[in-house]
DNA sequence: ACGCTATATGTCGGTTGCTGATATATATAG
DNA sequence: CTATATATATCAGCAACCGACATATAGCGT
């Protein structure tokens, strides 16, 4: 089991993931939706990171269908999956929120840019 | 300019350095305690990762000095680097919060494991 | 009929950043 | 004199991501 800390592709797949299962497509326009358009999943992340993560159980092919002559694959967060999500998302936040407490508490030592008026 | 959103033990860098300068071995201990013991940064991380931030220009070498007979090089965030990480830190929080939401509102759609009792 | 865009899945070479191991050196404690 | 802590550094290997390409159907405009 890999047990290191997801990348933010993955992230974002699984939290597309979260309240539906969702096919690989949707998927794209789902996060680019999230992440209010700066994120453009590419196909060859895509792909690639559905077929690892099912490997990793986290999750699974929920179904198959055709859908106006299109063929879908539909995927579903895993028990697995929503458990690395949770503890993923509650150690970033922490983490966050330890940045944004030194970002605002930054010391003297600030650097000043040499063009910078005071 | 490489615009890849941040890996964990480089945004975790950046944070260490937000609020004060330190030297390497520093960062692995103030990481360490930033992350509850979580996070070890290996050295290998460490260093190939300062060298690629200097280089990016989001830290610089404050200065060097011997502390106790041990040369040590103390390195400060940049101004660039504390632009990114807080960008990153607002992006992240974002998607944090859309995890946290998502995963309470949850569907019906939930996964019954194949050994789960009602 | 033809081309363009959107929908939909997939492969593959190349790059990047992290890991784990290894190396080097000084100071302190036992 | 050995072990541990402090301190920096390199390198092979690997996993995930990126960008480009490939394939196919549906629909819209001309």
């Amino acid at each position: 089991m890999n047990e290191r800390p997801l990348q933010e592709p993955t992230l974002l797949l699984l939290t597309a993931l979260a309240d539906e299962p969702r096919h690989g497509y949707g998927l794209i326009q789902e996060i680019d939706a999230i992440s209010q358009g700066r994120v453009r999943m590419r196909t060859g992340t895509l792909y690639g990171a559905l077929d690892r993560l099912v490997q990793q159980g986290l999750i699974r092919v929920e179904r198959e269908e055709v859908v106006d002559g299109r063929a879908r694959k539909v995927y579903a967060l895993a028990e697995a999956g929503r458990d690395v999500l949770a503890a993923e998302t509650e150690r970033l936040r922490a983490v966050v929120a330890e940045a944004e407490r030194r970002l605002a508490a930054r010391r003297a030592h600030a650097v000043r840019p040499k063009g910078a008026l005071a």
